[in-house]
Formats: C-alpha cells, sequence, structure tokens
DNA sequence: AACGGTTGCAACCGCACTGGA
DNA sequence: TTCCAGTGCGGTTGCAACCGT
C-alpha cells in the first residue's frame, strides 16, 4: 500500500501551464499570498492544478525575483565549488546564487556544466609526471575558463584511478561532505580493501587538533607548497603515503583550488562507471546518494 | 523540405522531512 | 510518542525547439 496521493489526478490539469493560468496563479498569490497551504490554493484561485504544481510554478517560474538568462561564469565556479562539497544538493546551491531556483541550477549542471567540465578535461593535455605535485603548478590548462585549476590536484587523483584499475579494476566511492565539517576537505575516495586512506585537507583550531582522526591533515595555518602521493603495492595491500612541503605563499588557495580539481577528476572517471565498479565490490552499495560505509 | 537525433528546460513523481494535533 | 497532512527536495520524464544530414 503506497502513500495516499496529494490530489486525484483525473481532476487536476496537468502538463504545460497557459499564460492564463499563470495570471491566475501570480494574482492570487500577490493579492493572498499563499496562505501556508499549496494544497487548498488551488482550489481558492480556482484552478484546476494540484497544489504542488501550482507551487512548483510560482517558486520556478512566477516569482518576481527569478532570474532567468544564462549562467554567468562567476556562477559556474559557485555551482562547481558547491557541487564538489556537498553534492547534488541543490536547494542548497541555489540559496547561494541569488534569483536561480534548485530546478535551474539542476538543469544547467545536468545539461551544460557536466558537459563543459567534460569538455575541458579532454581536451587537457595528458599528465605524465609523478609524485611532487605543487601548489603552483598550473600550465597544463591555461587557456581555459577553469585555468586556476592546479595541475598537481588532478595529478594526484588520476595517478590514484590509474593504480587502482591496474591493480585489480576496483573502486571506491567519494564520500560527500560531512555535515559538520567547517570546510572542504579530501575525502577517502579510492581504496581497495584496506581502504587506504588519501587526505583529507580539513580545516582545524590552531592547536593542531581535529576530530579526523587516523587521516592526515593540513591546517590551514601551515604553508603549504607541495603536496606530493605515493603509492605501493605490497603483500598487505596497498599503501599510500603523502608528504606536504611548507613554503606556499597561499595556502588557503591551494585547498580551494584543491576543491577543483577534485571535481574535475569526479568527472573524468565517471559517475556511471564509478558506481558500477563500487556495486560490484559492494553489493550493498546501491548508488550515490548512498553511505558506503554506513 | 523532410526526417531523425540532440538539447534544454518545464513539469511531474515519489520519498523524506517537518510540525501540529 | 505517534500519526499524518503539508511541504521540500532530488531524480526523472516529456516535449518543443534546434540542428545536421
Amino acid at each position: 500500500m503506497g502513500r495516499a496521493p496529494c490530489c486525484d489526478k483525473t481532476k487536476v490539469k496537468r502538463g504545460p501551464w497557459s499564460p492564463e493560468e499563470d495570471t491566475t496563479l501570480k494574482n492570487y498569490v500577490q493579492k493572498y499570498g499563499t496562505g501556508g497551504n499549496w494544497i487548498a490554493l488551488p482550489h481558492k484561485a480556482g484552478l484546476k492544478r494540484c497544489g504542488k504544481s501550482c507551487r512548483l510554478r510560482w517558486l520556478n517560474y512566477l516569482r518576481p525575483d527569478i532570474k532567468h538568462g544564462g549562467f554567468t561564469e562567476e556562477e559556474d565556479n559557485i555551482i562547481l565549488t558547491l557541487y564538489h562539497n556537498i553534492g547534488s544538493r541543490w536547494s542548497i546551491i541555489a540559496s547561494h546564487l541569488p534569483g536561480r531556483t534548485d530546478n535551474d541550477v539542476k538543469n544547467y549542471w545536468n545539461t551544460k556544466l557536466k558537459k563543459k567540465l567534460l569538455a575541458e578535461v579532454t581536451t587537457r593535455p595528458t599528465t605524465t609526471t609523478t609524485a611532487a605535485a605543487t601548489a603552483t603548478t598550473t600550465t597544463s590548462i591555461t587557456n581555459t575558463s577553469f585555468s586556476h585549476v592546479p595541475s598537481s590536484a588532478l595529478t594526484t587523483k588520476i595517478e590514484a584511478n590509474h593504480f587502482c584499475n591496474s591493480v585489480n579494476n576496483t573502486m571506491l566511492p567519494y564520500y560527500p561532505l560531512e555535515a559538520n565539517s567547517h570546510q572542504s576537505f579530501m575525502p577517502e575516495m579510492l581504496g581497495i580493501s584496506t581502504q587506504f586512506p588519501l587526505p583529507r585537507l580539513v580545516e582545524v583550531p590552531e592547536n593542531g587538533i581535529n576530530s579526523y582522526s587516523g587521516f592526515p591533515t593540513i591546517p590551514f595555518s601551515q604553508e603549504v607548497s607541495s603536496f606530493s602521493p605515493s603509492f605501493s603495492l605490497n603483500n598487505s595491500g596497498i599503501s599510500a603515503s603523502w608528504s606536504v612541503n611548507g613554503g606556499g605563499e597561499d595556502n588557503n588557495t591551494f585547498l580551494d583550488e584543491f576543491d577543483y580539481g577534485l571535481s574535475y577528476d569526479l568527472l573524468n572517471i565517471g559517475f556511471d562507471f564509478l558506481e558500477d565498479k563500487i556495486s560490484e565490490f559492494n553489493p550493498s552499495f546501491t548508488n550515490s546518494s548512498d553511505s558506503f560505509a554506513g
């Protein structure tokens, strides 16, 4: 037995809204407000529509403060950053973009921004260098709208992917940002069998104590100029080690830019492929919104 | 011009959450 | 504490417009 429908589908109009319906809804809401009850609103307003449909039409289209038209470069970057940090929480992302709705942002991501990023990645020259990665290495993707992404971040993750693939063709999932964390961090996004930890970049207090024990962390107060991952395979599985060298001039920038690199590489992998691999590895994992460890 | 494929976006669906009774 | 109507949200679908052949 499923949930009772919110209205009788046979008695309400569905599909595209006519200009007359738009006018009726807009006039009613502007005159009387929603009254805190969308279900009752269409009847009061004289509309043969489901309340949910009215709400959606108002919020996504008729509201006076809605911004229509193309997204700016600045909006692109905000979406990219937030998508990496919190995933597909479109309403939260939209709340950072005045005049944009969650539906707008979601559609824009799915139809344009994701493809734009993929195009950037596929046209980027192949990186063959290893290990040492510095925050100031930005040359590989200049002349793009995301030229501030350091190749260090790209290289780090790409090598991790290649390494995992070369061992047993298995990957573990990207963990979304934890809700209570203060700032972005690098999740332990890849691993095999023993789930080797990749570093998390987390905001930690000046005393250096943080709640993510067991993982290397980089306090914001620490200057960072290079970030060097290395991998090895031995009898006990895979081990990964990381080193961070001081001397950077702006490590907040480095951390922020690292986030962009992460987004690039998630796209480079392909979400579908990644999830298929995860499912093979652990049948209890069903989709990207699930918690793998939970 | 006609057709088929692709794109972009409005709208819908259904589950999760919330708050009041 | 439990129940449930109303609301919020993310994923998905439908379709018109566009594009290439």
